[in-house]
DNA sequence: ACAGCCATGTAACTTGTTACATGATTTT
DNA sequence: AAAATCATGTAACAAGTTACATGGCTGT
């Protein structure tokens, strides 16, 4: 959902045509998200089909086919703009998956792949970093606020990492204290004939 | 990609039928992310299809068909456990995108963006809290390695939101010093003819 | 018999994404 | 004239998601 709404902000602030709002979008986002041109017009299409954009028929004398927002559209902008974006639709998120899945699977290294997680992490957040000091300050507002996201971000993951690092080692602690061999399979009733 | 690793892993450990293949999906993150059957069926044709695992056709006195991985299964879930997930692969994330567009865009009151939805992440943060405080210690580490990465997730994103709106004002003063009246929008040669 | 549940699936749709096709203009 | 660039778009696919249809078994 994030593409259309960014192309809708967009062209809240002016009509454009497809291969601007391109530029415009990779521009405005610090050139982090390269946009595949065709995306722009099959997005268009759709925002087009759903009555929130219009584009006026013909090509210019450019060939350039200008795309504005309908009121519709303006509506969904102010709305966009206007309302936090919603923590409930907790997207599935692939590491956590992984972990959650491999401390309840026999035969998962759930701390060697927690170690390499972090480590790869750590790697990306010295990339993060460099890049950051590299860039001095050259007043690019939006390329650095994609990129502290993505330090904030990585350095979270970091944290949460370590503390689920010693959490699983005590699990794995208690668990052989207490139920030596056997794992975490059992239960859910089965119900045979 | 995560659902298809998911069900991957599931049956690494144990063939298994489609509904019950939801089931410990389910239990086994928690509870926290509710899979509709369907779904299971859907990815595990398109697993089938991509010769990652293969249902023992006709299905067995109690009318369930149980699916086993192959060994592209097989060593696609040892690589999915064995490798970190990529960074490369940042995704469009729905805040940051919002926040870089509105900054380049006029009109945009970007540090009551920033408040309100700071605001709504502490809010949430605080049902995590809730949630982690009221479970005590039931032992389910699934259910807490979710929750708990939710937890610094949001942590991280409120310290994003702090660091970045102390940097928009900063941005805002200096941008009312030097340019008192006019906005970022320039640039982008036009070639008009 | 009928209601409910479990288990199977399929059809339809969404957003994201890429590879390719077409035509016009400009540059070499 | 050939190559590069810009602009338009389409076709095809991936993965996620839901609503619905079918059929068997179970308990009332």
């Amino acid at each position: 959902m994030s593409i259309r709404q960014g192309l809708l902000a967009l062209l809240s602030h002016e009509p454009m045509y497809g291969a601007r709002l391109r530029s415009e979008f990779e521009r405005r986002t610090g050139g982090t998200w390269p946009l595949n041109v065709g995306q722009v017009y099959t997005t268009l299409g759709r925002l087009q089909r759903d009555g929130l954009v219009e584009g006026d028929g013909e090509p210019d004398e450019d060939g350039r086919i200008t795309y504005q927002l309908t009121d519709a559209g303006r509506d969904e902008v102010t709305s966009w703009f206007g309302s936090p974006v919603d923590r409930a639709d907790d997207p599935r998120d692939e590491l956590t998956i992984k972990l959650a899945l491999g401390v309840t699977l026999p035969g998962v290294d759930v701390v060697g792949l927690i170690q390499a997680q972090r480590s790869a992490t750590v790697t990306h957040l010295q990339d993060l970093t460099r890049l950051k000091r590299d860039a001095l300050d050259n007043g690019d507002l939006p390329w650095e606020l994609v990129l502290e996201r993505s330090i904030f971000t990585a350095e979270a993951q970091v944290r949460w990492l370590d503390h689920m690092e010693s959490r699983v080692r005590r699990a794995a602690a208690h668990a052989s204290a207490t139920v030596p061999v056997a794992d975490v399979d059992h239960e859910m009733q089965e119900s045979r004939a």
